[in-house]
DNA sequence: TATGAATGAGCATTCATTCAT
DNA sequence: GATGAATGAATGCTCATTCAT
């Protein structure tokens, strides 16, 4: 059974995520991805332009995995506030079970890499959960505050916690972490005698 | 009037940030920091012994600077929940007005440099931090949450939003920063009727 | 209608000389070659044996292009001096009418490659020209010199000349080029008085 | 006694016009111009921003020894047409005594690197050459021809020959020198009876 | 202290050539 | 004949670090 040529560009990239996660960037030389992929140096570059590509390619494929994660189970389905519990809890699932995941997105987007925005906002799960967002508040469930911040309040807290715990230093417990859940949706909920 | 030892050390820390600000740890190479701080490339040597050191002697420079800074004004002899805010909108403000430093912070934090944490947990401020936190967890006034827990879901929200502002994605006035501020008290806060 | 595999193999040869007169020898890979001839890489090894082989049958191919340019017309019907004159003008006007292949010549005949002159010899036309050139010294026309003395003082002077007006930092009007010619006639012609 | 500065960029040059002269541009790598040089290859460019601004610094330096060689023993001094003689001399002579020079300079000429002549415009030597071919000109000596149909008719010639000897293709005694020189004159010199 | 020339291992990338299909 | 993915050696260049002065 022959390796594909999809399968090459996969293993390539899975390779990358793989040393990176451990390496860095810059202590992932493109002859070690080579090696660890089982193919020539050269043949790289077939699949992407330059490093750089390269890892612009598994940024968006990392992302994409992601967007698609933190809204399966199609939370529209549900009401306030479960939907909002489902996408944090599915979000912080995906951060500590994909871990090497999680340190690449992170390396990358604090890195003075240029990055491209467009594709994250071209993508139709993320357009899923600004929808969401928007309708709940627009119903008066959650405050009307910048996307950003309602990001960082949820999210971006989600994300902080799964490094945490990733690197040992944290390990919290179903019960812990609904309530660390539920503390997010109080952070951005409307108060009921506002 | 000659530059002093503690000068030039100083300078090249300085000059160091500004590079790894804007070109990340890679896109800094040594030659560069000397050229810039006007030294020679050797001179460096002599104050510190490697890149990896200057990296993390500037780390520990900027670690202290920022716990100084979010204890500044003895946020101990405030009332619950005004030494919260304080602390939490000093950690903001100090984000937003070093920009360099947070941008650095984020990098080193999230490279695979190994990290030597034992600095962090001597440093005098974050005793003070940690104490504060304590009793106020002690006077029932916060949940009993992990400290992991409990800082992502208020200075990690800080120095989230503080990276949108710096990248120009976010603009918190007075009262939103005040909003936001609360918000992070809210979701940490017990409530009174649990 | 295919593509015959005459054309092929002349595709592929004009294609490497746009190239190499572009880009050079080295600027100009294999890869490029075959994209630019919409043909693969692997077939262009069917009609020559490496990329040296391909552009020493370049190098054969323009040179017998040449020598029938240049004899092109039967100078040898025209007494002395209008068959030299002819001679003459039929080489400037072959480089300055094929910038590409004066380009490629020089580049090759000035490169460090291993040059073959056997092939050279062979054409018949330098051998009519050589015939022509030898019945004129016999004739006491022009100088007894050196057969590459001859030829530097006439052609090699056109093609210099050439490339003075592909590089565009020369324009001879035709009064000018029959001057031109005229001055290498005198170069190599016995004075009468001699 | 040590090498100085001066005496390493110098040998650094010299090397690299041997191996340009044996092997082309291209088949001269840097690891082999720091090898046989004595040097690391990273030292080069301390010297040399590029590869190709190390080549071009050896052009604009044989140009330079070529323009004092052909202008030397002050032609000016001497009436006409012996200057002219002395400096076709000279040019040639050069060329035979420099073949690595001669096969340099053809070679980058001919090459599809972009040239820089403005430096060869400002030679002080190439300015005296100047000034007398057009006095030459001016005193009814020679033919107003454009200046370029001058040079290939003399200088050009020069060269041509050089390379011919430098092959072992020709080997021209003193007399078919001067013999040769002289037919140089005859094609730029204007007729008495005209 | 201070300099900056020098080192040399290491890296991203290219490209002539091959070969399974 | 024809394809183009694959190879891997080779190349230009960088940069942390050293050391003679």
């Amino acid at each position: 059974m022959e390796t594909t040529v999809a399968d090459k560009r996969t293993t390539i990239l899975a390779t990358t995520l793989d040393l990176i996660a451990e390496n860095g960037f810059h202590g992932t030389p493109m002859s070690q991805v080579a090696k660890r992929s089982g193919v020539s140096a050269g043949i790289i570059y077939h699949y992407f332009e330059s490093k750089d590509d390269l890892i612009e390619a598994l940024y968006r494929d990392i992302k994409a995995r992601w967007s698609a994660a933190i809204m399966a189970g199609t939370p529209e389905a549900l009401p306030y506030p479960e939907h909002l519990q489902q996408i944090w809890l599915n979000a912080y699932r995906f951060y500590v079970a994909h871990p090497q995941e999680t340190v690449f997105l992170e390396q990358y987007e604090n890195s003075p890499y240029p990055h491209d925005w467009s594709n994250v906002a071209q993508d139709d799960n993320m357009a899923r959960l600004f929808a969401l967002i928007q309708s709940d508040i627009d119903a008066g469930y959650i405050r009307a505050l910048p996307l950003p911040v309602l990001h960082e309040l949820t999210l971006g807290v989600a994300i902080g916690l799964a490094k945490h715990q990733i690197n040992g230093v944290l390990d919290l417990d179903e019960a812990a972490l609904e309530q660390t859940a539920d503390a997010c949706r109080r952070a951005i909920e409307r108060e009921t005698y506002d």
